[in-house]
DNA sequence: CATTTGACTTTGA
DNA sequence: TTCAAAGCCAAAT
């Protein structure tokens, strides 16, 4: 399979623990760089079973997705914390640090 | 086959 | 600098 979605899962896995990165760079990385949305309807139709770090992958405003999709809102953010990722007091990730600038 | 939607980004005021 | 609107890409309906 080597449609767009898995071209995403296959970046998102190569995400390193206590790093994030940003819809655009993926996109980028698959030859769109204006394709962010396409790669947050891919996370979105993710398999589970795909292992995949999901939680890993923010915008550039440094927010996750809207909540629901986690189940708690509060979950990501403790996972994403106990991988090291740094949050801000208003509850967004410090991308200065934890955006994952090596793809 | 055409239209709508979506876990976004960028540009304008 | 911050807030609001437009734009683009791919998949689903």
């Amino acid at each position: 399979m080597d449609n767009f979605f898995e071209l995403v899962y296959k970046i998102v896995e190569t995400i390193p623990e206590g790093k994030v990165v940003s819809y655009v760079q993926i996109a980028r990385a698959l030859g769109k760089p204006r394709g962010a949305r396409a790669v947050g309807y891919a996370m979105r139709v993710a398999p589970s079973n795909r292992n995949l770090p999901c939680h890993r992958v923010v915008n550039q405003k440094g927010s996750l997705a809207p909540s629901h999709v986690f189940g708690d809102e509060q979950m990501q953010r403790l996972r994403l914390e106990s991988e090291g990722v740094l949050f801000l007091l208003n509850g967004f990730i410090d991308m200065k640090q934890s955006q994952w600038k090596d793809l």
